[in-house]
DNA sequence: CCCATTCGGTCACCAGTGTCACAAAGAGAC
DNA sequence: GTCTCTTTGTGACACTGGTGACCGAATGGG
């Protein structure tokens, strides 16, 4: 994690080096806020006014949909080196949010005020072609969500859902509670409880107090 | 319709003239293919290969989404003045198609190849602007579709997909069979005959062979 | 007019999922 | 250790939507 200036550049340097050209790398340490965030860290919410764009270096952000009673659903997660389409809309006029962001794990990122973004996609070749291939990412993200719910049925969620964890943290054992994961899905805690209960039997993980562990993948 | 140049000119000219500049309305006169396409083609599929990007001058598109098993759902309409963000994917190298477009009613569009699309990218600001909001409208569009999925039951989406036909069709009978309705929702005729019929005996509408009638909308 | 085909209506039944209720097992505070 | 709160397990049940079967009505080709 990146502490001061020259940790935040040498991270954010590694990371675009081959997407950015090299002086908008150095308008990027001019103009942008680096951030370290801890895990858990509601960085926006639906109807929130967005004057920045994020700039993900390390760590991971879960991206949710609400309705209108609260209830919300998982979308896709946000990994170093991509960037929030959504809140791309920033520079387009288009300013509140229609979603949920939160952090998944303790992350640093960079924040890019809105009109520094905007003046870039005249400027910068690169930056308009990574702002454009991020919205291709994010358009492709949630067409696989689509698929999820139009096409799986539950089970086949849960596992999907419970293989992208590990990935995301880079660990086997995931520490979170059944009614987590039922709100992830939008589904009910008794649920989860069964179907967690049946892959347990099935012996493709193990269950305790707060914590899944996956021994398949 | 448009028949021949001077006609298509003008659509576009007036649909386009507050979007993008003369000058480059001017090159789409130069570059663009005008095409007249009947209700019901098939103008893209999955895995199929996009060399060019189509901008609707009149008529509507279905965008579908199919699984490997060749179940098909409704994603969005496309209406005149928009144009498909995902065969935009062209403009940086994804160049295969993930879903299906086709014909919802008579349509007239201009085909512009990827080539020439890629470089007003980086020559006209009002191209890469209209790009840009391009990929936002879809990606509320997608989120539209992911509300309906996730937190919607079936009735109340039939009723959004009835109100949503009527709007683009600009006609209160909708001339289509169940089975097509059920295809759109990814459910079963029997399942849409049944609400249709308990929707007729609420009065919201009136049924007839390979016609819905709707009275409120 | 007759036949084949498509379309719509309906019934009985089933599978998947959500809901309610309640008990038991951790885990932390004291 | 005791109390309390959170988390998990589980049984019974309700509900939505999917399936298979079948029939009759409408339509169009010949």
């Amino acid at each position: 994690m990146s502490a001061n200036p020259i940790d935040w550049h040498q991270q954010a340097r590694t990371r675009f080096a081959g997407i950015l050209e090299a002086e908008l790398l150095e308008e990027l340490f001019v103009h942008g806020h680096p951030m370290r965030v801890p895990e858990g860290t509601m960085l926006m919410d639906v109807g929130q006014h967005m004057d920045a764009v994020p700039l993900l270096l390390e760590g991971a952000i879960k991206i949710m949909r609400l309705d209108p009673e609260g209830d919300e659903i998982l979308l896709y997660f946000l990994e170093s080196g991509d960037s929030c389409a959504l809140s791309m809309g920033t520079y387009m006029g288009a300013a509140k949010s229609s979603i949920r962001a939160v952090t998944e794990r303790d992350t640093s990122l960079v924040m890019i005020p809105a009109a520094v973004g905007q003046s870039w996609m005249r400027t910068y070749p690169s930056w308009s072609a990574f702002v454009m291939e991020s919205y291709q990412s994010r358009l492709e993200e949630m067409l696989t969500a689509i698929d999820a719910l139009a096409f799986m049925d539950l089970p086949t969620r849960l596992k999907r859902y419970l293989s992208d964890k590990v990935k995301i943290q880079g660990d086997t054992t995931l520490h979170t509670t059944h009614q987590d994961i039922a709100n992830d899905l939008h589904t009910s805690r008794v649920v989860v409880s069964r179907l967690l209960k049946s892959l347990e039997r099935q012996g493709v993980l193990s269950l305790h107090r707060n914590a899944v562990h996956m021994h398949e993948f």
